[in-house]
RNA sequence: GUGGGUAUGGCGCAGUCGGCUAGCGCGCCAGAUUGUGGCUCUGGAGGCCGAGGGUUCGAGUCCCUCUAUCCACC
């Protein structure tokens, strides 16, 4: 069940209540793709930082260790020992980002695997029973992400295959529920809103995918080449056409700065692999914006990463010390930088649910930026 | 002491029969990275080529002396 508890401008403040426990929103999704947050990240690591949601990727388990084992072990929530909410990407953006390995037709996409080069077959239905098998609190629509410089004729064919796609998700992901032996019957589904950066195709599909009454609704396909400025207009165009009562969810951003724009214009639900990749490269997240451990000035810094910020690695580490970690590719020092920035990430979340709940979003959000240097973060 | 080898940016090296602004890897200094291959990419700084002399239009490359260092033998 999801409940919108308070709104500012088209800011939602809401909460998703699963099987698996209840998400406040807006979240950020720490993204652990083959069921671990790289950087040596426990599920222990994630109750102390604020985790609230973790994202795996069907493409990937499915290569390894294989759905079908994780299914034999239970699940991924028992497989990985974490009990609170899990949403599994569908596969589809590997259309996208493997490509050159992959043929799209009608039925799905034919990959070859990037562990050992095999042939997969992946369409609506495989990807469904494979995120069925691995018992996620919530499933992604199985959909193709064409890139930013896509011309309009292969979007609109992209998009319409994308919502039939939808349909035949929505179908399959009903009979797997409705199974004897299903790990988790109450599986959610959410749909999958595209159209590269031409308004009329993304306001259109969004208005065919809203009518399915999905779980919640995602903006697939942002962030991959096109501006800021094109990012946030075509949020704000097809939001007003996704429902307000569903879960808005804008797939694979971003920045804090983009978060906050994409707060503020309705999104609820993010994720994004900067926290986590940035961190294993020495760049971390802080309130006066972004820095490089790895830069020659931290070498003698004894200062935490970030004063007062109560994150295990500024509690009691140096960014002399982390830094030397880094340079020295001791894993302590990933760990304690990705630490930190997951930690800034959910933190920076729960100001934001403040914020709303306090009706001072706006106020909030020109602080935060500001604070950032305007978002050059 | 004798014989032989080697001396080129912080480290390890390449430089063909002498020929334009002396390269490469690592490191160093910066910058990218948005539904993740702990990767990758893009820039930048840094060398009077061990020292001195000679041959030549021209020497990191050839010759002589010296110095340092390595190996073997005494």
């Amino acid at each position: 069940m999801y409940q919108v508890l308070k709104m500012e401008g088209r800011a939602k403040r809401a909460a998703l209540t699963t099987v698996h426990g209840t998400v406040q929103t807006p979240v950020f999704m720490n993204v652990g793709t083959v069921a671990a947050i790289k950087g040596a990240v426990s599920t222990e690591d994630l109750e102390k930082i604020g985790t609230q949601v973790e994202l795996s990727n069907t493409y990937h388990l499915h290569v390894r260790p294989g759905d079908q084992v994780i299914r034999q072990l239970g699940g991924l929530h028992k497989f990985m020992s974490w009990n609170k909410p899990i949403l599994t990407d569908s596969g589809g953006f590997q259309v996208f980002s493997l490509a050159g390995l992959r043929r799209i037709k009608e039925e799905g996409v034919y990959f070859h695997s990037h562990i050992d080069g095999r042939k997969i077959f992946m369409g609506p239905e495989e990807s469904m029973q494979i995120q069925s098998n691995l018992a996620s609190t919530i499933a992604m629509a199985f959909d193709e992400c064409p890139p930013s410089t896509a011309l309009r004729d292969y979007v609109e064919d992209s998009v319409a295959r994308t919502s039939r796609w939808l349909v035949r998700c929505k179908q399959e992901m009903a009979r797997l529920n409705g199974l004897e032996d299903t790990i988790n019957k109450k599986q959610l589904l959410f749909g999958i809103n595209q159209g590269a950066v031409f308004d009329d195709i993304r306001i259109d599909h969004a208005r065919r995918i809203a009518e399915l009454d999905c779980d919640g609704y995602a903006l697939g396909g942002l962030a991959v080449g096109e501006s800021h400025e094109q990012m946030y207009h075509v949020i704000e165009e097809t939001v007003p056409w996704l429902p307000v009562d569903k879960p808005t969810y804008l797939m694979g951003v971003g920045t804090p700065a983009n978060i906050l724009e994409a707060v503020e214009r309705g999104v609820d639900f993010f994720d994004c692999v900067y926290p986590t990749r940035n961190g294993r490269h020495g760049h971390l997240y802080t309130n006066g914006g972004k820095i490089n451990l790895f830069n020659a000035k931290y070498e003698l810094d004894e200062r935490p990463i970030e004063e007062g910020c109560p994150c295990p690695a500024c509690q009691r580490y140096s960014r002399a010390y982390i830094r030397h970690l880094l340079k020295a590719k001791e894993m302590l020092g990933m760990r304690l930088c990705v630490l930190h920035n997951l930690y800034f990430y959910n933190k920076m979340m729960e100001e934001i649910r403040e914020a709303l709940d306090e009706g001072r979003f706006a106020s909030y959000k020109k602080q935060k930026l500001d604070g950032m240097q305007n978002g050059k973060d």
